[in-house]
RNA sequence: GGGCGCGUAGCUCAGCGGGAGAGCGCUCGCCUUACAAGCGAGUGGUCGCAGGUUCGAUCCCUGCCGCGCCCA
């Protein structure tokens, strides 16, 4: 036991025992239902590491710790998301290359000491690996950060969303998924990134308002009238198919079934009706196109109208103008167009319009939603496209009805982010689309055949077999064929594309788990326990991973789901670094302490969002310092009076000892305080578990303590003595062991100054054994030792006086129960309170002390 | 526009049908031999607003206002 105890340098110490003892390796051994597993979030490599992070991960460690504690053998694995854009531009810029899929691997390939000025093209599998090359210095940098925050990771199940395992995982159940039917290929509308050129699902979309205009525009109608519509996309005009209003709207009636011509490009449309045209919005009827927005793709499917697409995948219009465009002029106008981008295009149709005199008035400036990607900054267009789908519900509705009742069956924490899921699922509007038009990432493990025009047949793909997975296909060949027939007539060609994110994420639970790779171990720790996250992504990874598991076990992938919220900067916005936020995870556990900041985390409870406090973390470490001081005051008191002994082992003075009332009473109420924290604990309130302990510990440390220190040190007897130093080694035992989730460092080496091994892996504190050694104590009587010792304080204080100053009487009086609760610890009290005379009068109403206090020497 | 959550002491937050609380801050005091990065005492709120239910509402119901998030 150190003279001088202290909190320097305590992460480094303990976290690399931990790390040389094992303490937290999962016990391969331990049976299944002994076992607690998480489904930990795997953090993006090639970002970086936030405070927000540090929050949400030390929740789900306060989780882990606990159950560990209780008796569980924890498995608690590390994920690194190498996923993702991020992480290809990284890899792009750093050894300036560039991914080229139509390249053969080249297993001799050395990327440039530097990057050169034009980008070096490679294969796929040269540019993957290149990528893990990367990722491993990022992998490194945060498990340090992990470690520092005293993560208690099992470090040796570690994995990575897109190595080796995984991508056999992932595309192992794409494989199946492909072979039951929930997984197809499809030719359909798709929204498009044209900045990222790839293809985008729901999942990942969000609205933006964003300045526009609605332009009016006049159709010609053969013998009448012409029809005016209003469009915020007069560059889509040339890729108008119809027009539509509303069946019940009596303006346009008389239209229904019959033709307009299209300004400029004269081309006849028919007019038709559908419930989903707004009569209040424009001038209530409006021209579809292929395809403008998602309610195009609506018309378009549901009144079986042409397509007519004019926007390429590259942003810009399409060279040739569609075969309707017939007529000499209209083709002269569309020329006009064909190659511009987007915003040139309108510039120039609007132009034309107005010589035309088809453009009636200004267009009118409005903010309206546009669909973006949730990364992108242009909007998205709509393109055709051949991709790669998984049956969601949002087609089905006996699936749908399966996924909804799926998540009823999750226990959710808090109990109302089930509700996010529910909507989500009952506004699914299509299927998932999983296809990227990425490199990096889990190729789909398919080829297709080449007819003799060279063509590929997409409906009859080439799969992998399952003994062969991971593949490439763009470096790989298929069952059947020999490297020569690649992309040649008769032969095969790869499916181009790799997975969504998502797809492989929701398919952690299967990866961490040893899924068809470690059956014993899948089937010791599978389904999971638990699933820690934010709840922005219920919609993509929870969803998605439920959806996984539902179709290849027909089972939930975990029992519970803790959602974590925002951390909030001081003005209540979401924390972001543009806001000067300049305090880099390392730095504020440098600063402060790691168990400062995990006390700081602490306080955010499950889904609650939590300001980012400095105060808190200050209040954190003083929490620390004090349970170094108090261990040592209490120890030392313990040694006086047994000698090294006590410091020996964990043999404990028996229950029998523990003689005096005040001493039961602390421990009686400490049962309580183990209770009321263990069910908080089990209800994933662990907020509430810290408050409990917390609160307890200082009244542990500023009334009890100073009550007995007299009679501890023998100055009253020594079975009082006897009793007090019992008490006081029970207690501290039991305030450790609750601690020592929350802070994890210090309680750790308060523990190593007199007990044997670590305390994270000693038991839980039984609030039934607190009791037993609590025997007939009543916790009141500390309340009433507790309040008379305050009213003399009070006194102390008033007078402005040393807190050492004598009291010549203290006549405490009131509730004649509550007087003869303190009359059971006078001696205590008197000799905290350094009272000479002390009587006691049960005269009713509330405790008062009348204290007179001994006149100053001299 | 729909859904969810939140509005309680200067700040951060508990409480959620019968006493309005904690920590930090602030004020005053104390060098008490575990801790001055400490200890003690005190100050501080018509619990967002308006109705309703109830013997009684911060807590339940309705409406409104404000903030945040999710989805259109």
């Amino acid at each position: 036991m150190p003279a001088k105890p202290s909190l320097d340098g305590i992460e480094t110490r303990w976290s690399e025992q931990w790390h040389e003892r094992g303490t937290y390796e999962f016990d391969r051994s331990a049976p299944r239902e002994r076992v607690y597993s998480v489904d930990t979030p795997p953090p993006t490599v090639s970002g970086s590491l936030h405070v927000g992070h540090v929050f949400s991960y030390t929740h789900t460690d306060l989780i882990a710790r606990f159950q560990r504690m209780r008796g569980r053998e924890v498995f608690y694995p590390m994920g690194f998301d190498d996923n993702g854009l991020p992480t290809e531009r990284r890899v792009q810029n750093y050894y300036g290359v560039r991914c080229d899929p139509s390249l053969p691997y080249d297993p001799d390939f050395t990327p440039p000491e530097k990057p050169g000025k034009d980008q070096l093209p490679i294969s796929r599998r040269n540019f993957v690996e290149l990528c893990e090359t990367l990722t491993i210095e990022d992998e490194k940098g945060f498990e340090e950060l992990w470690r520092r925050l005293g993560l208690s990771v099992d470090w040796s199940h570690t994995y990575a969303t897109i190595d080796t395992r995984s991508r056999a995982v992932a595309q192992r159940a794409f494989l199946r998924n492909l072979a039951r039917g929930q997984a197809y290929l499809a030719e359909a509308p798709t929204l498009w990134d044209v900045t990222f050129r790839t293809a985008v699902a729901q999942a990942e979309l969000e609205d933006r308002e964003r300045p526009g205009a609605y332009h009016t525009l006049a159709f010609g109608r053969p013998g009448g009238d012409p029809v005016v519509i209003e469009t915020t996309r007069p560059e889509l005009l040339p890729a108008c198919v119809a027009l539509v209003a509303h069946p019940d709207d009596a303006r346009y009636q008389p239209l229904f079934g019959q033709t307009v011509r299209t300004p400029l490009f004269d081309v006849e449309v028919p007019v038709v009706a559908h419930r989903l045209a707004d009569p209040e919005k424009g001038s209530g009827i409006a021209m579809i196109c292929t395809f403008g927005d998602l309610t195009d793709v609506i018309w378009w499917r549901e009144l079986r109208l042409p397509a007519r697409a004019v926007i390429g995948r590259d942003g810009r219009l399409i060279a040739e103008a569609p075969e309707a465009i017939s007529s000499p002029a209209g083709r002269e106008h569309y020329a006009q167009l064909g190659g511009k981008t987007i915003a040139a295009a309108r510039t120039a149709i609007v132009a034309a319009l107005q010589e035309s005199g088809a453009l009636l008035g200004e267009p009118r400036a409005i903010n309206h939603p546009v669909k973006f990607y949730e990364k992108g900054d242009r909007p998205l267009e709509i393109v055709t496209t051949r991709q790669w789908y998984i049956r969601n519900g949002g087609r089905d509705e006996q699936l749908r009805e399966q996924l909804r009742q799926r998540g009823s069956e999750l226990r959710w924490h808090p109990e109302y982010m089930r509700v996010r899921y529910e909507n989500w699922v009952d506004g699914l509007n299509g299927d998932w689309l999983i296809s990227r038009q990425r490199f990096f990432g889990v190729p789909f493990p398919v080829w297709y055949p080449l007819d003799a025009d060279g063509q590929p047949r997409h409906d009859a793909p080439i799969v992998a077999a399952e003994a062969t997975l991971p593949v490439d296909p763009s470096s790989d060949v298929p069952p059947g064929y020999t490297a020569e027939q690649r992309g040649v007539p008769g032969g095969f060609m790869a499916d181009p594309d790799v997975m969504d994110t998502w797809a492989t994420s929701s398919l952690t639970p299967l990866i961490a788990s040893g899924w068809e790779s470690d059956p014993a171990l899948f089937a010791q720790v599978f389904p999971m326990n638990l699933r820690p996250q934010a709840h922005e992504i219920i919609r993509t990874w929870l969803f998605s991973t439920v959806l996984r598991s539902h179709d290849e076990f027909g089972t939930l992938p975990w029992t519970d789901a803790a959602i974590s919220g925002w951390i909030l900067d001081p003005d209540r916005k979401k924390m972001s670094k543009s806001k000067g936020n300049v305090v880099t995870p390392m730095g504020l556990l440098e600063q402060h302490g790691s168990d400062a900041v995990r006390y700081w985390a602490a306080s955010g409870r499950p889904g609650t969002d939590t300001a980012f406090d400095v105060g808190q973390m200050k209040t954190g470490r003083r929490l620390a310092i004090k349970i170094l001081n108090a261990s040592r005051f209490v120890l030392g008191l313990a040694e006086a009076g047994e000698g090294e002994a006590a410091l020996a082992g964990d043999a404990a003075p028996g229950p029998a000892a523990i003689t005096e009332p005040l001493d039961r009473a602390l421990l009686a109420e400490l049962a309580r305080v183990v209770d009321t924290a263990t069910g908080a604990f089990e209800g994933y309130d662990y907020t509430r578990a810290l408050e409990v302990t917390e609160t307890f510990f200082w009244r542990f440390c500023d009334d009890y303590v100073e009550l007995v220190k007299g009679r501890a040190y023998g100055g009253h007897g020594e079975a009082g003595a006897a009793s007090a130093r019992a008490t006081l080694s029970i207690a501290l035992s039991t305030l450790l062991t609750l601690f020592a989730p929350f802070l994890p460092f210090v309680t750790e080496e308060v523990w190593s100054w007199w007990r044997a091994g670590s305390v994270h892996r000693a038991r839980w504190p039984e609030a039934a054994e607190v009791r037993e050694a609590a025997g007939d104590g009543r916790p009141e009587l500390l309340d009433a030792v507790g309040a008379a010792l305050s009213a003399v304080r009070r006194a102390k204080s008033e007078a402005k006086v040393s807190m050492k100053a004598e009291v010549a009487t203290a006549r405490v009086s009131g509730d004649a129960d509550v007087v003869a609760l303190v009359g059971q610890a006078t001696v205590d009290l008197r000799s905290a309170g350094g009272i000479w005379e002390l009587s006691l009068v049960g005269t009713g109403g509330e405790l008062a002390v009348d204290v007179v206090l001994v006149p100053p020497a001299g």
